[in-house]
DNA sequence: AAATTCAGCGTACAACTGTACGCTAAAATA
DNA sequence: TATTTTAGCGTACAGTTGTACGCTGAATTT
């Protein structure tokens, strides 16, 4: 049973999607796309949108989905490369930088509904960040020897530093990107270093 | 010569203005503003809209404006606080959550058309938050006697902390409020502390 | 082979949008 | 006082939006 029909269905619901981010871009945003553009960018008549999804919102929460899952892959490659011995700042930025790179759309729609109009987006989108935030404190706190505390909120400044880079990163050209790049590892360097003075078992004085 | 004729005229261009920033909600957000809505708020027809503003663009960017003056009338009342003898990080975090909580909306503009879709919008925004870091780096120098670009860097970085934070609390009651301001503190304080290893003339390792 | 399910379509409608155009009355100017 | 200027209004129109409703034909199930 190849379920010659649930297939097909996929497949344009797919459309649905992929027609959306497209209509993303630095000049449209989410809340202003129309229903009846993302149906005729995907090649279905407006109300057959309605078999896909009971709502525009319904397509938005989806697609926030799908951008937290290209993430969260981006994440696991990051962990990969640094557990082969990469720098852990010089990697995370640099695949952070790929991710809005490749996939810039996914990146705007977090960027956007972060402080966008609906809750339940507002809410998705923390939960996404939330997961990236929790990963790296962990990793702080065994790695780096920080109290859980700090290492959270560590943690957090170290990820908006990065997303808020990579919002600036989206306008700009691979120079720019670079000079931006360079900033941002900086940042970070002040955080890690201001934030090793709070380790659990205080180590002695270097040397 | 009161000038009846031009004082009315401002009147209503206020009332415009002040229209449109009511509009502004955790729900509403300025691209889906209506000429229409916000001159029946203003208590106009929605043609003598065009008396005042070529397009809602442009209405627009007067509202930012607007909200940065008021950003920069509160900085400069921040300094005063802190020439009163108040600490920096304290003064600037507490002044700028009172920026949020009685501004919210025109907070709330300068967030959302950061990263919105007018690149007019975005440098506009981009623009009065340069004040900000600038000014913030000029003290950092001073003060702190850390190097001209490390000083930029480190501004740069609080900024995007305290706005980063400052979208956080919008959503908040003043319970959650307070722990989120307590943790910008101490992030606040990683990097000032990461960044003064980076002073100009390094002083001898203290005592 | 007959019956059922259902993705997609076309039509239709009411609501709302931005804005062109010409009028009016009051303020400003001459 | 006579003339000009102009903020604000009402009408009008074409375009777009979301979505209710009923149909169709092919895939699926019985």
């Amino acid at each position: 049973m190849a379920g010659v029909r649930a297939q097909q269905k996929q497949k344009t619901r797919q459309a649905l999607i992929e027609a959306a981010f497209n209509q993303l871009s630095a000049e449209h945003s989410f809340s202003n796309l129309s229903l009846r553009e993302v149906a005729r960018e995907a090649g279905i008549a407006p109300t057959s949108f309605y078999r896909h999804f009971k709502d525009m919102n319904e397509l938005g929460l989806t697609m926030v989905d799908e951008a937290g899952l290209t993430l969260r892959q981006l994440m696991r490659q990051a962990r990969r490369r640094i557990a082969k011995g990469g720098s852990v700042i010089n990697t995370s930025v640099h695949t952070f930088m790929e991710f809005i790179e490749q996939s810039s759309n996914q990146f705007r729609l977090l960027l956007r509904e972060r402080s966008g109009t609906s809750p339940a987006f507002r809410a998705a989108v923390a939960r996404e960040i939330k997961h990236f935030i929790l990963e790296l404190a962990h990793y702080l706190e065994t790695e780096t020897g920080v109290e859980a505390n700090h290492a959270h909120m560590q943690a957090e400044a170290m990820v908006t530093l990065v997303f808020s880079s990579g919002a600036e990163a989206l306008d700009q050209d691979s120079l720019q990107r670079a000079e931006l790049t360079e900033r941002l590892k900086w940042q970070l360097r002040y955080i890690a270093k201001g934030a090793a003075g709070y380790a659990k078992h205080p180590e002695p004085p270097k040397k």
